[in-house]
DNA sequence: CGCAGTCTAGCAC
DNA sequence: GTGCTAGACTGCG
């Protein structure tokens, strides 16, 4: 959280409810910016690790796919991802969301 | 599938 | 301090 961009990134993130999932469209957007990319990066490089989950800091970036409902890559891995997700309420299937719509959290 | 656009972080000079 | 490259993306051809 160096900067206002990851801020606003992180602050978003940590917004969408458990069991819910948002792109990095709508986090850049909502950012106020276009650099989907640099959103991703965020998330890669973020200082509040998924397994750092025990305080409230922590940023569910595998809760963040992309438009169309794709996973990437994840620091942990696609696979500990899909297992958090599912974890959460989530169906994965080869490596997209089920019901995406329904359950994609807008801002 | 491939190229271009947009932003940040990291490394080189 | 400035410059170039790469990256968890997106949209268009």
């Amino acid at each position: 959280m160096a900067n206002p961009f990851h801020e606003k990134i992180y602050k978003l993130l940590r917004k969408v409810p458990k069991g819910r999932v948002t792109t990095y469209k709508a986090l850049a957007e909502a950012a106020g910016t276009k650099a989907y990319r640099a959103v991703g990066q965020a998330m890669n490089k973020n200082p509040y690790g998924i397994l750092n989950c025990k305080g409230e800091n922590m940023v569910p970036c595998h809760r963040v796919v992309d438009s169309k409902c794709h996973l990437h890559g994840f620091a942990h891995g696609l696979k500990k991802k899909k297992e958090l997700l599912e974890k959460e309420g989530i169906r994965i299937e080869n490596n997209k969301i089920v019901d995406f719509e329904k359950i994609l959290h807008k801002f």
